[in-house]
DNA sequence: ATAGGGTTAG
């Protein structure tokens, strides 16, 4: 009773008083500290109770595997889990579902695959684990085929086992994939819960179509702040702010209230579609009215917003005079505004504070810095970076576009031949460029780094991934019909005319899935007003 | 009076 009011300091004293604990109580004792977050005091309880009983029970063992699990907490993880071994528990499924979903929650896949492979009995349980582990591990694609090894079996999914797959799409990108998981869900009835709603809302939205999205939202009954900051997010990277901020409005005026995630998503709206006054009001009304103290993400939001509009001087006071801890993305965010408006010597002390920062991806940083010198026209800058980037080995992440054709994903990778056409897309790009050149298009030497002549720099924006998987596109989908990309970078500024072009030209729509955000493309004109 | 899986941003 006491734990299940979250009074745990009465419920420890009851606990203390009780002389012949059995393994019930310990239980109730350990999952009490757990679902308080007491992380400390129940991993301490634990190990009380495993040195006073014979062995652990499962029911026991599955509450300390979620604390290790939400407090990505994998050392700790792989203690409980020899211990497992020790008492032969492994396989019971509750204690492997659970151990799976650690190793995946704390992105340890291999260990997660193990574990779930050399189980004897698998339930409906443990391939929804499995299959979200490789979502959240990013093979969304090894997702999908693990549902469709599911159902073979003879398992049922549930809804929950579906908001798993549908998010396993949204992941992809693949619209396709998409439709058919939609109709499934129709077809076999499932009870549309808010929690299904929402992630299906999140998938067609991240598959490119925001008026699918906007029908499920329309026909959800029950919405929570999820549902509403999931369509407003969505607006938001479609570069649709307007829309972004009516739903915003609408909310409030259910009564919804707005949490820090929702501000983030319009915040966010309101940068990509430039309504620089607007996303100020909201930042201060945020504070103001509904108490949301700003975290870094709010900052990034605003810095963006600034920096976008040309504001940097405002950008970067705001980032000086902050009180909480600046990280990659907020230094990210103003030199990728300088980068726009060519700020030299803000960019040098962005990426100076951004490196300090020791981040992942320092080379994309690196690049983004050599753009800005290279843009200025600082070749020797240029090649000093460059030059850092060899002596600290850093690469740059290669850059991949996928496209669905057929119910099928075709991946294009930079320095990759294994798509079976390669020869013949190379071909047929070539003559694509030319029919693009006669309506105006200008290949932009500008976005390559390399120190080669003129010739070379074309041949190597040839190479780019979403220029192979359009020219794909183009001739293996029907005439007229919108050709979707997704891609794991920004799309570079050279790209991103040549898509305008295409769309022109060969009157189709594309709509490309970037890093970031959507692009619309239509009638030679993209939907972000060229500001991404 | 006890056990494993789910949604939004970046």
């Amino acid at each position: 009773m006491y734990t299940a009011h979250r009074a745990v300091t009465e419920a420890h004293g009851l606990f203390c008083g009780i002389k012949e604990k059995n393994s019930m109580s310990w239980s109730v004792m350990v999952g009490g500290f757990a679902k308080n977050g007491d992380c400390v005091d129940c991993f301490r309880t634990f190990r009380e109770y495993i040195r006073s009983a014979d062995h652990p029970d499962n029911y026991t063992l599955p509450l300390v595997i979620r604390v290790c699990r939400d407090t990505t907490d994998l050392q700790m993880g792989r203690l409980i889990h020899q211990i497992v071994h020790k008492f032969g528990l492994h396989s019971d499924p509750f204690v492997a579902a659970a151990l799976v979903d650690m190793y995946a929650k704390c992105k340890v896949i291999d260990d997660a695959k193990t574990m779930f492979d050399t189980m004897l009995e698998r339930d409906l349980v443990t391939w929804t684990v499995m299959i979200g582990a490789q979502t959240e591990c990013g093979s969304a694609n090894e997702a999908l085929l693990l549902f469709d090894r599911m159902q073979e079996e003879g398992i049922v999914p549930d809804s929950v086992a579906m908001v798993n797959v549908v998010n396993a799409c949204a992941k992809l990108g693949a619209m396709h994939k998409a439709r058919l998981v939609h109709d499934y869900i129709s077809g076999k009835k499932f009870w549309l819960t808010v929690v299904l709603g929402t992630a299906m809302i999140d998938m067609y939205a991240k598959c490119g179509c925001v008026e699918s999205a906007r029908e499920i939202f329309d026909r959800m009954g029950i919405k929570n702040v999820v549902t509403w900051s999931a369509m407003i997010a969505a607006y938001g990277y479609h570069g649709r702010g307007r829309e972004a901020l009516d739903y915003f409005s609408m909310m409030l005026m259910t009564g919804m209230v707005p949490n820090s995630i929702t501000f983030v998503s319009i915040l966010y709206a309101c940068s990509h579609s430039g309504m620089v006054e607007d996303g100020l009001k909201l930042f201060s009304l945020m504070q103001e009215e509904y108490g949301v103290r700003p975290n870094v993400k709010h900052f990034t939001c605003v810095v963006d917003l600034l920096g976008r509009a040309g504001r940097l001087d405002e950008a970067s006071s705001l980032i000086k005079n902050m009180a909480i801890e600046k990280d990659e993305g907020l230094w990210g965010a103003l030199l990728g505004a300088c980068r726009i408006y060519g700020h030299v010597e803000l960019a040098e002390e962005a990426a100076r504070s951004l490196l300090e920062l020791q981040p992942e991806n320092a080379g994309h940083h690196y690049i983004l810095l050599a753009n800005i010198y290279a843009r200025a026209g600082k070749w020797k800058d240029v090649a000093r970076i460059r030059e850092l980037m060899t002596r600290q080995r850093l690469k740059k992440v290669p850059g991949w576009t996928c496209i669905e054709v057929d119910n099928k994903i075709h991946q294009f990778t930079i320095g990759d031949h294994s798509h079976p056409q390669l020869k013949e897309i190379y071909e047929k790009l070539k003559c694509l460029c030319n029919k693009l050149e006669l309506a105006g298009y200008v290949p932009d030497t500008n976005y390559v780094l390399h120190d080669v002549d003129e010739e070379c720099k074309r041949g190597i924006l040839y190479t780019h991934s979403e220029k192979l998987a359009i020219t794909f596109g183009l001739s293996a989908t029907p005439e007229g019909s919108p050709i979707r990309i997704t891609k794991n970078l920004r799309v570079c500024g050279d790209c991103h005319t040549f898509i305008k072009y295409v769309s022109l030209v060969a009157n189709r729509l594309v709509i490309v899935r970037d890093a970031n955000r959507f692009h619309h493309f239509k009638d030679g004109a993209c939907s972000c007003g060229d500001y991404w």
